[in-house]
DNA sequence: ATCTATATTTCGAGG
DNA sequence: CCTCGAAGTATAGAT
């Protein structure tokens, strides 16, 4: 491995830890840090240059390499998802995927270059997202209007499932859409889930509710003229109100 | 700093190269790498969790910290954008920002932990996007339609600008929406410009193309039901066409 | 500041 | 494998 060597090699001697499933004889999963001077040419879904600079070069175990300046957060200037095939020549490396895009990496110096090795993550754990929303209001639709009942999660169309089908106070049908934030984007896919299912005598009328933490002001206009119920729902509320037992941050 | 003197120290040695403009007396803009195993909390827009284990953290002289597994591409497991400020503790990290969102990373043994002066980076350039796409196709109406003619480009409406407006062989309006990948968002926009364009006396009647390198089949059946006609844009040839002398690929 | 449209979006689920 | 929807989307441009 070139550049490994003209670097300052920072190899990890840790032994027993949990290993990576695809660590069998031979090949064990490294993260590859290196600091260089390089330049970068990407050809793919588009055309890019990166002229001659020191930059990061982020090499991961699933193939992927990504070269990050000091700056932009965590989006790299340039990279290349897996899966991909890093080709090291002396001065020169070629990323290189299954379609043919191309990155190629000249390197005029090496100032760092270290592996490390991680093992298999065990992952994020993820809570308050849409899912976790619609969940709290398939057990409350009250919240979405008085005398709600809910009639199915996940009412599947010919067009994609819609969120929530309810059935109002007086025993009509009601389709839900859920968002996080609500933007135009939400209103539209409402609109055409309402548009197919008023088309369905066993369903029509259908009216609409567009439920979110969070409602735009262009997004609430639209909904409301195409005659959908706009709903702000206080998710934070909604938890205490499902258990008093779940942990609050 | 606690944790720089845990691990292995690796500052670059580097003199005279072009300093970064924010470089003044004290400060100089660093990207740090640490190696840790570490455990992470994020409370913010979300709550998330990250168990102990092995991972990169990525610290940008923008303010920025990212941690990295050693997997899916360049994309952290967890993060904070900048501007947000990280305080160090012995075993402890605190990020936050404005907004008082949270990242705390418990930090149980530090692996490595260099900083390395990257500099302002010349930055990134790009070719082969939309707006090239919208200039082949302004400059090549015929394209979208046999002796189309070109009225305008980014022509403006109430609700934004439609990407090019001409005129068909009998002198009729079109409006044109290009797109790289043509989706389900494509057309409803079109749709609402259409919508507007046709309220207009002197507009209308407005016909609607959709142009795009690559038109997903959804889109195109809900265009065509609309009476949109979708145009496939073969973009390599166009830009043949364009300029012989340009170097292809 | 808000809103719109783009992104080499990435990522995951479901057919 | 594609197709679709969600993302702590982020980001740039226009109003």
């Amino acid at each position: 491995m070139v550049l490994a060597e003209a670097g300052g090699l920072c190899e990890d001697r840790r032994t027993a830890r949990p290993r990576s499933p695809d660590f069998g004889g031979t090949r064990v999963a490294l993260v590859r840090l290196v600091i260089a001077r390089c330049q970068v040419d990407y050809v793919g879904r588009l055309t890019a240059h990166l002229p001659m600079a020191p930059r990061l070069l982020l090499v991961k175990a699933d193939g992927s390499v990504s070269i990050h300046a000091d700056d932009r957060a965590y989006k790299p200037l340039n990279w290349m998802s897996p899966p991909c095939w890093l080709e090291e020549q002396p001065g020169v490396w070629t990323v290189r995927n299954k379609v043919d895009e191309s990155l190629v990496i000249t390197i005029d110096e090496v100032l760092h270059d270290s592996k490390h090795e991680l093992g298999v993550d065990p992952g994020l754990v993820k809570d308050g997202v849409e899912a976790h929303l619609q969940e709290l209001l398939a057990a409350h639709p009250g919240v979405l209007g008085e005398g709600y009942t809910l009639v199915r999660r996940e009412y599947m169309t010919a067009i994609g499932p819609v969120d929530l089908l309810c059935r109002d106070a007086d025993g009509r049908s009601v389709a839900v859409e859920i968002k996080r934030r609500g933007e135009i984007d939400g209103v539209e896919q409402l609109t055409r889930y309402l548009e197919l299912m008023n088309r369905d005598p066993l369903l029509a009328p259908v009216a609409g509710v567009f439920a979110a933490q969070q409602i735009k002001p262009q997004a609430r206009t639209l909904a409301e003229d195409r005659g959908i119920r706009c709903v702000a729902v206080d998710y934070d509320a909604l938890r205490g109100t499902e258990s008093k037992d779940l942990r609050l941050f």
